[in-house]
DNA sequence: TATAGAATACCGACCGTATGGTTTCTTTTG
DNA sequence: CAAAAGAAACCATACGGTCGGTATTCTATA
């Protein structure tokens, strides 16, 4: 945002709200949940305080609407990846892979709704509980198409390369590795 | 521990040291790394702020001396379980597989090393450039046995479920899964 | 072997600061 | 003019850290 002089500027709670949403879910991934404080996210969008606190009350508010946000962000990913994959079977475990791992270079963090996700619920145990509950009920919602054991594991390799990816460990070769987890989302892979 | 009248005790300050490591550890799998306060600890163990700070000057200090705990824990617990391991092909595969899955039965949170590591490493990001650089040295370290990318997927895979285990995802049947990651590190899987 | 004294283990009161939260006020917008 | 957007000053508290004190254990030496 960069805003200066947001006091006579013109208000535009919308825009101020949503880079206020961006912005913490940035510092959660670059710096961690524990420096989310009011004071930083103000500070990386131009405002005060204050002014975070007029569009959420507290800060467990604000971390659940930055979490309630990145589900839903995932969630349209998820589904329209869905939507353009000719085949069924398997539909969402491939939208699942390439929404989970990162392929483009190292270096770059890149807003990953997933990353945002794994980290606010690995550092808070209330998000945990919110987290299994959506997560659970997700994997309900795409049983009839992804309910092997085969396609459960590709999804856990994948949750594995972000784990690894994330804490910044060299995985030898990123590439291969996804395009043999799509094999593996294959009709007819086990046997 | 609960040492009552811990002025007048006897000393041992091996013991309470232990504890403070033990029960550090303790809270930042239940709780999160932001609940490990000094005087959280220091109550755990029955002591005073003042006493844990004798242990360990800073918090940072302590933490790292926790994490350090927990890598020697894990490490040590892969060296075993390969030195028990007749064949070597894979061996540190196996043993990584059975430190990272919990297979006990759910609820029961396990004192874990390898999730203190995780939780600690995803919270904090110095520890998590000490991570990376001794998980690429324990990478390097094994490659002589464990190098393939059937058996790095298959090490994902553990870090995948351990993921899902700490959020309260269900996994179906993890023993079954167990065994067939088992079945991948046999050599000749691939072909 | 006894014991003074140094070193260690630990307590408990205190301090500075950062943070979450409250309140009041100003400016804009409808 | 009323309600919303946001600023700015303020408050309470929790936390990391400091400091001086007290009890215990170790060590050296007579």
């Amino acid at each position: 945002m960069e805003v200066e002089n947001a006091y006579k500027r013109k208000k535009q709670p919308e825009v101020v709200r949503r880079a206020l949403l961006d912005q913490a879910a940035r510092i959660t991934l670059e710096q961690g949940l524990s420096k989310v404080t009011f004071q930083a996210v103000a500070d990386a969008v131009g405002v005060t305080k204050g002014g975070v606190m007029h569009h959420f009350a507290t800060k467990n508010a604000l971390i659940l609407e930055v979490f309630h946000d990145a589900m839903a962000k995932f969630e349209a990913e998820v589904d329209t990846a869905m939507a353009k994959d000719p085949v069924r079977y398997g539909s969402f475990t491939r939208a699942y892979i390439d929404a989970t791992i990162s392929l483009g270079e190292k270096g770059q963090a890149e807003f990953h709704s997933q990353a945002t996700l794994y980290v606010l619920m690995l550092g808070d145990s209330e998000l945990r509980e919110l987290w299994a509950e959506w997560s659970n009920q997700q994997l309900k919602k795409h049983e009839p198409t992804d309910n092997t054991e085969t396609l459960c594991m590709a999804r856990l390799v994948a949750d594995g390369i972000w784990l690894s990816d994330f804490s910044g460990i060299d995985i030898v070769d990123k590439q291969s590795l996804r395009d043999r987890l799509i094999k593996m989302t294959q009709r007819g892979f086990d046997a």
